[in-house]
DNA sequence: CACGGAAATTGACGGTGTCAACATCGTTGG
DNA sequence: CCAACGATGTTGACACCGTCAATTTCCGTG
C-alpha cells in the first residue's frame, strides 16, 4: 500500500496505452486507466489536470511510435521516390495495426470546446511530420520531384498533400470505409503513384490499362 | 402534454442536428437531445435502438448535405478538371463551416467494437462519393485525366486517391493542424494542382516558384 | 365502445468525470 | 531526532450519462 508510486505519471500513460493497444477502444474511462495502474480513481487527477490532458499525452506517444516506424522504414533506402513507397506503405500499416491508437491520435477526441488540441500533441504530430518534410527534401535536391530545393512554398504544398492523402487513405482504411475492390494491401502504392504521375498526365494513360 | 409525437423520428435527427451546429460538439447526450425535442429522456428509445444509432442517422443526413453541397458546386461548370477544383473547394468549405458535423460523419465515434460502421451511414457516405465518381467518369470520357473512361482499376485508383487527399486535407482544416504557412483559403488549390500535375513531374518545376 | 398495441413516462442501476475533504508519506529545518 | 509541511493518494459525494424495466397514456381497429 505505498501511498507514493514510483512514477505514476508514466505508469497511467502506459496503462493507457494497454488498454487502447488491447481493448482497441479509443474510449477508455479514466477510472479503468487508474485501476489498471492499481491506484484510486482520483489518483490521476495529481498528474493530469483533466482527463483530455491524459489522451494528450497517449497521442502523443502514438506520434512517438509513428514517426519511429516511420524512420525505420526509410533509414536505409537511398532513392527518395522509393523511400517515399516504403514511407506510404509504412504510414497505412501503423494505422492498420492500431486503429484505435491512430484514431485517439487524429480523432476529435483531445479538441477541446473550440477545435483546439493539446500542445503536447501538436509537437509530437510536427515531429512525427518532420519524417516525411525530410524525404522530400532529399528527394527535391535530387531533382526527383516537381519542385526546386529552394522552393518552400512547393515543399509545403508538396508535404501537405502527400501528408493528407496518407492521413485520408488510412482513415478509410481503419475505418475499413474504402469500399474498394482493389486490394488492400496495394492501396498506398497505388494511391501514391497516381500522386506522383499526376492525375491530369496523359503520357500514363496507356501504361496503365495493365496492372 | 400529447403522449404521441408526430415524428418524432425526423424531430430527434434534427434536434441533434442542432445541436450540432450550434455547440459545434460532436459529443452530445442523448438526453439532452430529447430535452430539445421536448420529451423524456427515454422516448428516443422508441425510435432509436442505441445511441448509435442516432448518431449515425445525423451521420447520414450530414453525408447527404456534403452531397448537395458538392453537386451545386460542380453542376453549372461543363469542364471536369475545372470543376474538380470546385468540388475541391466545396469539400473542404462544407468541412470548415461544419466541423462537428464534420467529425461525427468520419470519426470513430459511431463505429462499434470491430470499427464497422452502421449501414445507413455507410450507403450515404458511398453516395456522396458518387458525385465525385461521376466527374471523374465525365473528365475521363474527356480524356482530361490519365485514366482510360473503361479502365475501372483506373477510375477506382484516382477516385480513392482524390477522395483520400481532400479528407486528409479537411481534417487538418477543421483540427487546424494544417500548421502550414500557405493562405488556409488556397489549400484545396494548391493540392489538387499538385495531385494534378503529378509530384513528380519535372515539367513543373521550373513554373511553380512563382505564384 | 372496449381493447390491444404503440408511444411516452417515471424510476432505477451501474458507470463516468470531477470536486472537496481527509489520510499518508518523504523530506527538510530546527 | 523529530515536528511540520507539501506532495501524493484515498474516500466520498455530486451531477450526469446510457440503458433497462415497469407503468401510464393515447390512438386505431374489432
Amino acid at each position: 500500500m505505498a501511498y507514493h508510486h514510483h512514477d505514476l505519471h508514466r505508469a497511467l500513460v502506459d496503462a493507457a496505452l494497454d488498454l487502447v493497444t488491447e481493448e482497441q477502444a479509443w474510449d477508455f474511462s479514466l477510472r479503468k486507466v487508474a485501476r489498471r495502474a492499481g491506484v484510486s480513481h482520483n489518483a490521476p487527477y495529481n498528474h493530469f489536470t483533466d482527463k483530455r490532458a491524459l489522451l494528450a499525452e497517449v497521442a502523443a506517444s502514438g506520434f512517438r511510435l509513428l514517426q519511429q516506424h516511420l524512420f525505420a522504414a526509410i533509414a536505409d533506402e537511398p532513392d527518395a521516390k522509393q523511400a517515399l513507397f516504403r514511407l506510404a506503405n509504412a504510414y497505412v500499416d501503423f494505422a492498420s495495426d492500431n486503429p484505435a491508437l491512430y484514431r485517439l491520435m487524429f480523432g476529435p477526441m483531445l479538441a477541446d470546446g473550440h477545435q483546439n488540441r493539446p500542445d503536447v500533441t501538436i509537437e509530437a504530430g510536427a515531429k512525427a511530420k518532420t519524417v516525411l518534410v525530410g524525404l522530400l527534401q532529399r528527394g527535391a535536391a535530387a531533382a526527383a520531384f516537381s519542385f526546386h530545393p529552394e522552393n518552400t512554398e512547393g515543399l509545403e504544398t508538396a508535404h501537405l498533400t502527400v501528408w493528407s492523402a496518407l492521413h485520408g487513405l488510412a482513415s478509410f482504411v481503419v475505418d475499413r470505409k474504402a469500399e474498394t475492390n482493389l486490394p488492400e494491401g496495394k492501396l498506398a502504392d497505388l494511391v501514391l503513384t497516381l500522386l506522383l504521375n499526376g492525375l491530369a498526365n496523359p503520357k500514363n494513360r496507356e501504361s496503365q490499362d495493365n496492372g
